[in-house]
DNA sequence: GTTTATTTTAAACGATTGTTTAAATTTTAT
DNA sequence: ATAAAATTTAAACAATCGTTTAAAATAAAC
């Protein structure tokens, strides 16, 4: 009748998932996490052994997801215009549904970035895939303008970060609520693509 | 001969700010401010009362100058493309110099909200001035794309703050040092001033 | 030079942090 | 139904937090 193992033990992750993207590492207590979880404090401890290594397993997970998913659209076999437009679109919706997770990430890597580098280990798997080629290749036929990748895939990415990331700066500058901000944050996205548009892709 | 009172209240004030832009409020203890300003733990309350006292002076210091020097460019009497790429240049050099800035700002404005909004008071000032009228003449003279300047402005903002802001990410991801990665963000200027430039002022 | 005021210090304060312990409770196994 | 294992709890742990205190050291005033 009560609640089984995974229950709880998914309970408190899912929990200590949302108060570590709304206050970090640092701001977040056990107490807190255990509150939001509506369990004892030490039940923390029981599952996870450490508050450290129960961030970490939230932390690991949330850059995986969010890099295989970029690695999914990067790979795919279409069109550079279609492909950027379609990075756009997917992290625009990720980072509205999220709006936490940009800030979250970068703050935690400057926070630890030793730990970040041995814990997750990614390299750079981004540029390795066939996007570079893909991108040069566009450059020669002239289809697209003469420009690295190396320096326009991370401008795309902090194109739309920065939208986000000046979210509670901007709510309170200009005193717009959540629902006024995105209808900001979506004609922000369409003057993006417009103006990523014009100039990679002149016609 | 040892030092006055004005010297260890600017110790103090230094230190502070030093180890808030790194660590924000929550990762910095009154002792890591002793400890980099070379002085005993109850001086920082004997000078400042409290933490937080320091910290909002701090803060307000760093917000308001930031806002003024940007003001001060805005309001020029020069036209719009010179305007925006002196913009882009000292927003550029001001991050350059202090990589910290961008991220502190907007993380403590989103730990308290409220808090930030009674402070700083500072509202939008920013477009009461002149800009938005000048960039609405030149749209009708022809001379600039058709956009709304409350939405280009935050995005030319977002655009040099996301180079810096993901200042540690990217360091780590592609394991380049600082200089490697001043070098990336002065090519990664360029190609937003060109990008920026190709979609406002097409000639 | 003595007295007063200011600045600095060491030590401790109560509160909160992550964590542990040992007992209580619930679930599982036999 | 009983014993064993797993889960949950309340309570306390040492460490650290911002802050205060009261005495020591220095500077200023007379």
């Amino acid at each position: 009748m009560t609640t089984n193992q995974n229950d709880t033990e998914e309970k408190i992750k899912e929990a200590a998932q949302r108060i570590f993207l709304e206050k970090g590492y640092e701001g977040t207590t056990i107490r807190d996490i255990a509150e939001a979880a509506q369990i004892n404090t030490a039940l923390t401890n029981y599952y996870f052994r450490s508050k450290e290594k129960l961030f970490w397993l939230v932390y690991e997970s949330l850059l995986k997801e969010a890099i295989q998913s970029v690695q999914a659209i990067l790979d795919k076999p279409i069109p550079m215009e279609e492909k950027l437009m379609g990075l756009i679109d997917h992290m625009f919706e990720t980072q509205a549904a999220n709006p936490n997770l940009s800030m979250f990430l970068m703050n935690e890597c400057r926070r630890d970035p030793k730990s970040f580098a041995e814990k997750t280990g990614v390299g750079c798997h981004l540029l390795e895939g066939g996007f570079i080629q893909q991108f040069q290749e566009e450059v020669e036929k002239g289809t697209v303008t003469n420009v690295s990748a190396e320096h326009m895939l991370p401008l795309i990415f902090g194109l739309i970060q920065q939208i986000f990331v000046g979210r509670e700066l901007h709510m309170h500058l200009f005193q717009v609520d959540e629902s006024e901000f995105l209808t900001f944050a979506r004609e922000q996205k369409r003057i993006i693509k417009d103006m990523l548009c014009t100039y990679l892709f002149k016609k």
